[in-house]
Order: structure tokens, then sequence, then C-alpha cells
DNA sequence: TTACACCTCCCCAGAAATGGCGAGGGCGCG
DNA sequence: CGCGCCCTCGCCATTTCTGGGGAGGTGTAA
């Protein structure tokens, strides 16, 4: 985990990963971070709006798709952890107590995953949450050592990989990005809250009636089936906050 | 703005926010790094979950009386587009166009903020959103110079203010959050996913009975007030990912 | 000026959720 | 062996939400 095995330096990378016209751009730079750090595995992913897990990185691709159809999102104590938190978090730290956990954790050193692990959560606008996490087979001390060592550029180029990628996407619909009215975000908030209708509209001060109509329109402009799918979205994207 | 005129250096600075117990030594550190940087102001503020403004920094304090007074918050295109961005961003590129914000950007201009300001946008769990800011008065040209230099370390200052403004946040409780029966997680998705009772109910292959024993029990263990309540508590607590 | 989005209010009938209750079987722990 | 927790199902009356509809007033932007 030392850098002399490789030619291309770090500032090398970052402008590679500058003038990246593609996602192979961010494949490349992974790999190429993989080299020049020597670890195991350089990934950076995250979760689009439909709630699918979008990545580039050097896992492979055998593992990213068992990982998607065994349904992990939901086991990934990574993900789990990091979705609560703002720092970046060596996996050490993490809770792998429960079942599914400890069945993740185990296919996935099957597959090529390193023991350690340290991720660093990004978030955006809308509610766009991503990791840029780089893995590595070794003792503890080692792993400490290589962080404590690298934790500031591995911030850095987290930031640029998000960067990229949030210009790369290609799903960007801008339809998507329906903003709520201010007296719509203010209703929503107070249901998120636990306030039922006729409450929301008195601390509003306005009658249940028109509260309805807020709902309403917020539903619409969130695609939500219901009240509580609506409430479910709106926090999902950041749009309120509880 | 070179570092000539004072004695202590970035990495100083960043010890000393390292080690601050109170929200005394951001406001030294901003302190500090405006004198480092020998620029107008250095600011870190934040919107906390109760949806109140909190800041530390080197602005007036009449300023920023002057700015919650007049209820800035919503005019001030800082906040209106990094709100909507993830990406640092020159005050230059924000739209300033409407009325409210000239009225705002002319008292600002009044009250000593400067002419030129970069800000730097981040995101951490549950929505919470915060600023970090350099501002000065110069031209065009020294700005983008100074920006062009100083960018990589101002994305991590603003890391560490944020990491240590999150650790001094004094409405922070982990409460230990009662666990939810497998069972009582899959209720509590399908329903932030959109679906009526009936409908999961039928999902789960369970009757709808059965599944409002789930839910109540969920909203207990959440101490929420009705359903919608709980699906924001649980996707607050990162119990469910929708 | 003419849109258009926003805010405010009203009606109704049917569908859905709620609150609180009881009841049985299974599993693991001390 | 109880005890607690989990999973499963049932019933009731009551409250709440939902799907539409219409009808004004305000402000900003093309």
């Amino acid at each position: 985990m030392d850098h002399a095995l490789t030619s291309s330096s770090l500032d090398e990378i970052l402008e590679q990963l500058e003038c990246a016209q593609a996602f192979q751009g961010l494949q490349a730079a992974s790999e190429a971070l993989r080299t020049y750090y020597n670890v195991g595995h350089i990934v950076y992913h995250w979760v689009n709006s439909n709630g699918e897990p979008i990545g580039c990185g050097t896992y492979d691709r055998a593992w990213i798709d068992r990982y998607v159809e065994k349904g992990y999102l939901r086991a990934d104590p990574v993900i789990l952890g990091c979705s609560q938190r703002f720092q970046p978090v060596d996996w050490k730290l993490l809770d792998w107590s429960s079942k599914p956990s400890r069945t993740f954790q185990k296919d996935a050193i099957d597959h090529g995953v390193g023991n350690q692990g340290y991720s660093i959560p990004i978030r955006g606008p809308n509610g766009q949450f991503a990791l840029f996490t780089v893995s590595h087979t070794c003792d503890d001390d080692e792993w400490s050592k290589f962080i404590e060592i690298n934790r500031k550029d591995l911030l850095l180029l987290a930031h640029y990989f998000n960067k990229k990628a949030l210009e790369l996407e290609p799903g960007r619909k801008p339809d998507a990005a329906q903003p709520l009215s201010p007296r719509e975000i203010e209703a929503m908030t107070l249901l998120a809250m636990g306030h039922s209708r006729a409450q929301a509209a008195n601390m509003l001060a306005i009658s249940e009636n028109t509260l309805r109509v807020y709902i309403e329109s917020a539903r619409h402009k969130l695609g939500a089936m219901n009240t509580t799918h609506a409430v479910a979205r709106a926090m999902a994207r950041g749009v309120i906050v509880v």
C-alpha cells in the first residue's frame, strides 16, 4: 500500500478524472487509484432517484450482479450505516451483528471484497446519496496507518468522483426535480411530524379543505400514491426535514 | 490574501479545530482562518433539525441579527442556490436578479459582507445542511486566483468545520432506537413505497388484520402518532430504506 | 396583457385507517 | 418451566382520509 509501484501521481489521476467525458473515465480513474494506492478495491457508487444502485469501480462484475440480485442493498451495513451518518467511516465501526449482515459479509469476502474498508458518504440535493469506498485485505494496524495517512486525499477524491458523476449521470431527468411550494412543504413537514390533517390545518391557520389541496398537490408533484408515500418521497428527496 | 501576515499555519488551525470543545473553538478557528487567508470573512453556518439557522464566523453580530430579523434566509441567493446544488459555488454564478435578492445584496455589502464570495454546501443525514463560506472585497481577477489556489483546502476546511459542528451540536441525542422486527420493517417499507394496507397485506401474504398489528407495533416502538409519522421516523432513523 | 403558479375556501359520498380488544402457536432464554 | 417476544388471525364502532368537482384572489414572468 505504498506508491512505489506506479508512475502516475495522484495529481495526474485527479487531472484524468477532471477530463473524463464518460463513466469509463471514472472507471479508469478507480483502476488507476487502485494501482496507485495498491489496495484491493476502489468503488464509487450511488443510489439514483429510482432506488437503483449505480456505480463504477474495481469490483468484479459477478459480485455487483450478485449484490443487486440478492438485494444486499438492504443488508449491507455500509449502506445502512452511512445513510445515517455524515462522516467517513471505517467498516470496523459498523454494526455487523444482524444475521443478514453476517451473511452478506461472508459472501462479500468470498467474492474478493477486502476485509478492511473505508467509506465516505456524500449527499446532494434531492436526497442524492453516494459512497466512495476503498477496500483492502490486510490487518487492522496496517489499515489504520493507511487511512491515517490518506484520509484527506480520499475525501478530496470522493468529491471529485461525485462531481464528475453528477455531471455525467445519464438518467438526470429534469422533470424529477419538481419542487414543492412553501405551503406544500409546510404541510408535508407537519404530516411527517405526526399531526393529523385537522391539526396541521390548525397550526397553519387555514381550513382543512385548503390543507387538503396542498397535500393533493404535493402528492401529484411527488408522484405518490397516498399521503404516507408522499411524505416518504419528500423525505427521501430531502425536500422536508424531520 | 497571501499568508505572510500570520504565524499560524493551516495545519495549526486544523489542529486547533480538531481539539475544539465548544462552538467558541469554531469561532476562534474562523477568525484564525480569516487572518491566515487575509480575507474579509470566514463563516460556517447550518440549519439545525428545528429549522433554526446556527452559525459561527467573523460576521458582525449586527449583521447576523439583521439577517435573522429580516428573514433573509428566504431571500439569500447563496442559501437558495446552494440548497439546490452540491458543488461549491462562486457567488458570481448565483442568481441575484430577483428583487428580494437585490435588496439583500445591497444590505449585505452595506454591513461589511464582501462583494466576492465562495460557498461550499455540505449535507448530512436527516437533511442537515451546512455552508462554509469565504467572502472578501476585491476585484474578479484577484478573487479567481485566490479560489483557484485554495479550493482544495477550503473543501477540506468545510468538512472539518462540519464534522466538529456535528460533534458539538447540543440537541444531539443518540437515542437507543428500539429495533423493529423483520415483519414490522417489511410492513413499514411497503407502506413507505406507497402501498395501501390491503395491498401490503397481500404482498406479504398475510391478512390485513395481521398487518395492522405490525403497523401498530412499529408505531408504538417508534413513538409515532400515526402511520405516516411512523414511516417518517423509520426513514429518519434509517430503519427502512426507500 | 395574458398566462401560470400559488394561496384560500367550499361541497359530498365512499373508501380507508384507527384504536383497542381478545386468542392461539412458536421460539429462545434463564 | 415460565417469560417475553414474535407471528398469525378475528371483531367493532369511530374517525380520518381520499377522489373528484368548483370558485375566487394574489403575485410574477413572458
